[in-house]
RNA sequence: GUGAGUAUAGCUUAAUGGUAAAGCUCUGGACUGUGAAUCCAGAUGAUAUCGGUUCGAACCCGAUUACUCACCCCA
């Protein structure tokens, strides 16, 4: 017609936006993982979205792809170049070691929000996507690891996801035994050379452990021979490991022990883990983690212990079954029609009287007007129990018309009956009650 | 960053190179204060963008952009 369209500004490639009939589930998971952490008694930390770039480079590795293509760097109008997080670790350490909440004592943390990684976006894998991490300081021992491991084998339980997910467990050992056996690895991969891939020779010096991720099948037979980390473990770690595993058989967690998985950041040692799924495409990975004993100092700390792991939500999310979530959905407890001019100037008075006698009410007013038939229409649509019926018959004899609009047509009983503002009150609490247990 | 597939109404999808359709949704009515069933009527599109081939393009070709999936990487 006469409008000339405007151009529609999209948002940002991989960055999504999270719609209202998508949010019931978010609030449902964000839920049941707040009362997890607090069943474990982990204290919620907040931290900024934004650090110096250098941060980053220090923690997550200078080789490593994140660091190398992946972040989202700028610069500020000072010069200083910033960079939006791509995962929660390094800042968490930051936030710790900058307010000397780590010196000295436990601390056992959790936060969760954005990440930014400018990566390809594909299923479960975006530029801007949520993670919950969380993060364990002055405490070394494998007991720990294996309560972080519980912790997170528990949220399955009640996500009802035990069954899709499996553990993968390794260990990376100290710096110094990671060191000898880096050394016997480049070897063997040198006298191999003439089997790599051209991502592989790259990693020949900076990244030989990686080499062993590759999913390349021209590659998997010299994998398979080459030599083991486990088998180059200095006596403290695989202690730290027989005994993790020690706890994890007693509390009744399967685990599988992969040798090849050595995860993708620098700062790891000793314990690593995975829980993958096969549900997900190619982004199979839910939930990583592990110790990384050297980064607080790294990062300019006291020498300090830690581990921790993180989740991506969304793919977590994806997982949890639509039954799941639809005894979640929410609906309002009642919905309020106000039929008429003198109605509706009540109309909103009396919602306001009912919301302050039931703080946890749910109640819709239908604005807008319209005809009976259609405030019913978008009353029915609301999926309320009820609806309240506010017209000049029932201003004229001070009550409001109750309508059960879930009653069974068929059944004998009532639909419809008018009652005083208090009755109306006394009748929706008990549906509010009921909606809580149920 | 590499590769493949896709792009038509708010949504889901039709349409031999020849008038752009249907269902859902929405609005109104049948039923003047009673929804969810049924029926009737109505609203909504530069067929992603730009160019080319053609008498004629939603359809064929090229480029661009976006989305999807995979490689890679990872939560």
């Amino acid at each position: 017609m006469g409008t000339t369209l405007a151009e529609k500004i999209q948002s940002i490639r991989g960055m999504n936006d999270i719609l209202p009939d998508e949010t019931p589930a978010w609030q449902f998971v964000e839920e049941k993982l707040r009362l997890l952490m607090q069943s474990y008694d982990y204290d919620e930390i907040r931290f900024p979205i934004v650090e110096k770039t250098a941060l980053f480079k220090r923690s997550i590795g200078e080789v490593t792809d994140i660091v190398e293509k992946e972040m989202y760097t700028f610069d500020d109008r000072n010069g200083d170049s910033l960079t939006l997080r791509p995962e929660g670790t390094a800042a968490c350490v930051r936030a710790g070691v900058q307010n000397g909440i780590l010196v000295n004592q436990q601390q056992r943390l959790w936060y969760s929000g954005p990440m930014f990684r400018h990566e390809r976006p594909q299923k479960g894998r975006y530029r801007q996507f949520h993670q919950i991490g969380v993060e364990v300081f002055g405490l070394d021992g494998p007991d720990i690891d294996a309560e972080l491991i519980c912790m997170t084998a528990r949220l399955w339980n009640e996500l009802g996801l035990s069954g899709s997910v499996t553990l993968q467990l390794n260990s990376l050992g100290t710096p110094a035994s990671r060191k000898v056996y880096r050394g016997i690895l480049t070897d063997y991969l040198q006298a191999n050379k003439a089997l790599l891939d051209e991502d592989s020779l790259r990693r020949l010096e900076s990244n030989p452990l990686r080499i062993l991720d590759s999913k390349n099948p021209a590659m998997q037979d010299m994998i398979e021979k080459a030599p083991s980390l486990m088998d180059h473990l200095d006596e403290e770690s695989k202690v730290h490991f027989s005994r993790l595993c020690t706890y994890l058989d007693s509390v009744g967690i399967a685990y599988e022990i992969n040798t090849r998985l050595v995860r993708g950041l620098d700062y790891y040692s000793k314990t690593v883990f995975e829980w993958v799924t096969d549900k997900l495409g190619a982004q199979g990975t839910i939930c990583a983690g592990g110790r990384y004993d050297g980064l607080v100092k790294q990062l300019g700390g006291r020498d300090t212990r830690a581990v921790g792991f993180a989740m991506g939500l969304e793919r977590l999310i994806s997982l949890v079954e639509n039954k799941l979530l639809e005894k979640h959905a929410k609906q309002p407890h009642a919905v309020l029609l106000m039929m008429g001019e003198r109605a509706q100037n009540s109309g909103l008075a009396v919602a306001e009287q009912m919301r302050n006698e039931l703080p946890g009410l749910r109640i819709l007013t239908v604005c807008g007007g319209g005809s009976f038939k259609s405030q019913m229409k978008r009353a029915d649509k609301s999926q309320a129990e009820i609806a309240l019926i506010l017209g000049d018959d029932e201003l004229e004899n001070n009550v409001i018309t109750v309508k059960y609009l879930r009653a069974d047509r068929d059944a004998d009983k009532s639909q419809q009956e008018q009652l005083s503002q208090s009755q109306v009150i006394e009748l929706i609490s008990g549906l509010a009650s009921r909606n809580k247990n149920g």
